[in-house]
DNA sequence: ATAACTGCAAATCATTTGCAGGGGC
DNA sequence: GCCCCTGCAAATGATTTGCAGTTAT
């Protein structure tokens, strides 16, 4: 691998990533990162996203929906995502998963990672299901993760 | 929602996603669809799996990498992920996640659902990052999720 | 009859890449 | 000075959509 170089976009990237318990999206890094760096590119953001995950400075995370996240603790935790907007909270807890491991075993992989992810209604997106329901007849039927996700709420 | 009708090439599309324990992409479910129906397009194919899922008679997934992956076993189960080839498989043992449950319950998140992956490398996977490392430096190193994965193995 | 559904081609959207210049070390 | 890194624009690849012609009910 190359030698990693310390430019001031990619010091920029990492710690706008490290600044927020959210799991940005490349483009909300890209917007942030801009208001410090007015030139840097969204390609940029792209390439540091990616050597930053591949050196292990940050995670990479994928599921519930179309756009890849980013997470800068890189500890051992797992995630709630709000199938309404997109958003995605850390979750402290650890789980046993011994038995998966074994079954994975028992399937002859050589188990690495694991992934827990719980999914629900943020409190804003209750809100948002609750009115639909209540004046139309069904809005926001059995949510579901993947496609037409809504636009996530504003970050700070 | 629109009254599901049954075409041909819907009942295609649910019988060859059910047809297989793997978890098919969108273009795998083409591919097979066409031996039936060549005519059938992927257009097609993408808006029968995104009805079948509304539907709820399939499932949608995502994690792991670029593309959706489509589940026709509908009932609570978990996944073991190569990380290698990007094949997907069934665990058949259930989690305890009462606790992640009750923490995201005091997020005041009103939970819906959970997802449960083991990621690893499978045995083909095993051997050939084996093999790299073994004849040139580091041709596997650290695999993580995400970019970059191998074609996966054909299936049957 | 009529609303769903289909194939095809064009359109989107997130992400990646080629290239020429710039900047760490 | 060397090579990695950047911005820009064009390229990709997965998924979606507009449209005009079918087809299920």
């Amino acid at each position: 691998m190359d030698r990693l170089r310390r430019t001031r976009q990619r010091e920029l990237v990492l710690e706008v990533v490290r600044s927020t318990m959210d799991h940005p999206t490349a483009d909300w890094v890209h917007r942030q990162a801009r208001r410090r760096l007015p030139r840097i590119s969204l390609a940029t953001v792209y390439r540091n996203l990616k050597r930053l995950a591949a050196e292990g400075l940050i995670r990479e995370m994928h599921a519930g929906g179309q756009g890849t996240r980013f997470d800068g603790n890189t500890g051992e935790h797992h995630h709630v995502r709000c199938l309404g907007c997109g958003r995605v909270n850390d979750l402290p807890l650890s789980v046993d998963t011994r038995r998966e491991e074994a079954a994975a075993r028992a399937l002859n992989f050589r188990v690495l990672g694991q992934q827990v992810e719980i999914q629900g209604l943020c409190p804003q997106c209750q809100d948002a299901a609750d009115d639909a329901n209540r004046n139309n007849s069904r809005q926001f039927p059995r949510p579901r993760p993947g496609r037409g996700q809504a636009k996530e709420h504003d970050r700070t």
